[in-house]
DNA sequence: CGCAACACGTGAAAC
DNA sequence: TGTTTCACGTGTTGC
């Protein structure tokens, strides 16, 4: 039981009998080897090290000792990924928020970092996530029927952020892609989140290449659709 | 020289040698024990492993075996806390963006409004997003054509995660969402962020109330509608 | 001297 | 079947 015996402590149904010292026990003058016990505590600790360890990496592939190293080696790269990609997150964020006088230049290197898809979708991301949770400047938003209300935002003459809750019906999202595809709007960055019965849209829409999406035009003609699905 | 000698690989100044199979050589006929070369191996690979892991991380306290599971847990530890406090304060960074001086009281009542609907929203975004920044062991994904690709991973026995690549087309999107909701499929949580021509769809899926959802079983359902489209 | 850490070979269980 | 992984006991080394 004790040792580093991982199929056993680690809840492994398969617990294996080690052959111990149970051959030649008539009469057991065998040496004992004066550190024995002190092994099995070290193997014991060794175990418990290793359980904590394993307990603290999400993604479990086997119970192996090599994969339990590899999994957390690969979970610390992930983790140091992760913090950087924030860090620089939060870097650009800061310049976009215009405090800091070389705030810019710092944005420029950095925009450059974000080549790759997964960064790219963090960064869409992030962005959906701080238009949903943090611009509540609901001023201009149009309350269209209970448990409704969407708001439009310009981002640039060619980009509109929208954001909708509608009730959360089963093809109600399905429609409303529809229709917007059906209207020439190309949604980029779409977050979806569903809450007691509601459901929650953030996107970036652009119209057709060329056109300009003016708000309070396209506000109008979301309300229709909105209430149209 | 091989096996899991720390002291030796790791750079340590007191290289030790094995006592080895040096004793019962005058007629070595030693069982050898069949996998003695493969054991030999086996602590080769560990002790790669081993050092793998240490070489990430950067705090050193010892080069033993215990330090090193030790040092790394912490780290472990050390990175996940700083994880949580770099997206609180990118958060909070966000949300103080574009704040005039005077937050006004409305404001902070629609705050709270938000509070927690955008509590929710952020854990589903943040879920959506390690699920695709972070996993990026596409060992067991299918390509099903060019520049296109999905994973299924299981999250529970209801829910079920999914990451979509397909090409970049208007009705595209439309007609996945369309298929999932014919074949009973409800998406909770969605993503959605288009680059260079392709789109990235990072979804939670849950299937009928009391379903059970078998990754492997939808993941060829998914490939079919994926196929489809 | 003891104490702690380690590599090694081996039988055996699991896959 | 054979291969892989594991716990165990032991001799050894450095402090």
């Amino acid at each position: 039981m004790d040792g580093l015996c991982l199929s056993e402590i680690g809840g492994c149904k398969n617990g294996r009998i080690g052959q111990g010292q149970l051959k030649d026990d008539g009469n057991n003058t065998k040496y004992k080897s004066k550190n024995l016990e002190a092994e099995k505590r070290r193997r014991l600790k060794l175990s418990q090290r290793l359980l904590a360890l394993r307990s603290l990496v999400p993604k479990i592939t086997n119970m192996n000792l090599a994969t339990i190293l590899d999994d957390a080696a690969a979970y610390i790269v992930d983790l140091q990924k992760y913090v950087k990609a924030l860090s620089d997150q939060l870097l650009e964020t800061e310049a976009l928020c215009g405090d800091g006088p070389q705030a810019s230049a710092d944005k420029m290197t950095q925009r450059k970092i974000w080549k790759e898809m997964g960064l790219r979708f963090r960064n869409s991301v992030l962005h959906c996530l701080s238009m949903l949770t943090f611009e509540t400047d609901w001023s201009n938003s149009l309350v269209v029927g209970a448990q409704t209300d969407f708001q439009v935002t310009s981002i640039n003459e060619h980009k509109l952020g929208i954001k909708v809750i509608i009730p959360k019906r089963r093809s109600q999202f399905t429609k409303l892609l529809e229709t917007l595809s059906i209207c020439g709007f190309e949604l980029n960055d779409t977050s979806i989140t569903t809450f007691k019965g509601t459901m929650l849209i953030s996107s970036c829409i652009k119209g057709a290449p060329g056109e300009m999406l003016e708000a309070s035009w396209t506000k109008g003609l979301l309300q229709e659709i909105i209430k149209g699905i």
